[in-house]
DNA sequence: AATGAGTACAACCGCAAACAT
DNA sequence: AATGTTTGCGGTTGTACTCAT
């Protein structure tokens, strides 16, 4: 197919956004909501906002949204990142989604700066004692990569694909959500509130995220419960891929 | 003070899934 | 069902900043 990229679009910046630019596109969003992205850089135009959507929606998701949490990462941040990266591998979105208040932008690059070179290191002073090799960045980082996500059994790597929710049973999706559909319960048994509430809550719809990333879930639930609930889930989900010939494809740890 | 290397992070890019027509 | 568009994702790059020399 083939688009140029949003960059090339005549008349539209690029680059640092200013201050003004923020204020127009809060100023933009809270008029007409989120979303819409292709629409926002038509209708802000108008304004003086000359971004692409493209763009528009980055900035509003890493930077502008309200709630997003700056600054350093704390130890537990720190921790609950490295744990989830050895299950998850570079699903950024889906270890974001653990973090309140973090975005996957930051969090891929906290990783890349800091967590993945401090575990780089780690492994080399178990293994070496040397210092590690001060050759040129790229080396570094092609190093840094396969250390940290080539070597481990458990990561599971996939290649960049779209991170669905956990669709409730009824609603319509492919066969592979329907596979991880059938996990619910397993997550259910941890979810805050009771039963009671949990039905109330497939009942209206909502889908398993919204279940468990409720404010209440935030502050009841420890990081180390919630690594442990991601691995029972993926655990989980192994053993439903195997016991179904039709998901063969989808297979976390055999990738 | 100058400058080059290293670091941090915002922003861009291309791809693929989801959605609309 | 086919095709086009939008959205969301991870990888990568550009650049401002920091620090050592």
């Amino acid at each position: 197919m083939g688009r140029a990229p949003c960059s090339s679009m005549v008349g539209l910046e690029r680059g640092p956004w200013t201050a003004e630019e923020d204020a127009l596109l809060i100023n933009y969003i809270q008029q007409h909501g989120e979303g819409n992205w292709s629409k926002v850089s038509e209708k802000a135009a108008s304004g003086g906002l000359l971004r692409c959507g493209k763009s528009c929606r980055l900035r509003w998701m890493n930077y502008l949204r309200p709630g997003i949490k700056r600054g350093n990462f704390s130890p537990e941040e720190d921790d609950l990142i490295i744990r989830l990266h050895k299950l998850l591998g570079n699903r950024w979105s889906l270890i974001a989604k653990r973090l309140q208040g973090r975005t996957d932008n930051e969090i891929k690059n906290y990783w890349n700066t800091h967590l993945g070179k401090r575990l780089l290191l780690q492994k080399t002073s178990k293994t070496d004692h040397t210092k590690p090799s001060t050759g040129s960045k790229n080396k570094e980082k092609q190093q840094q990569h396969t250390e940290t996500n080539g070597d481990n059994a458990n990561t599971y790597l996939q290649k960049t694909t779209r991170v669905f929710p956990f669709l409730l049973p009824g609603s319509s999706a492919n066969d592979d959500t329907k596979a991880l559909n059938s996990l619910t319960p397993l997550w259910s048994d941890h979810a805050v509130g009771g039963e009671e509430e949990q039905i109330l809550l497939y009942e209206n719809g909502g889908d398993l995220d919204d279940l468990l990333f409720t404010e209440e879930y935030h502050h009841n639930i420890k990081f180390d419960q919630v690594y442990m609930e991601y691995q029972e889930l993926l655990m989980s989900s192994e053993n439903q891929v195997r016991t179904q010939a039709n998901y063969s494809s989808f297979n976390p740890f055999l990738t």
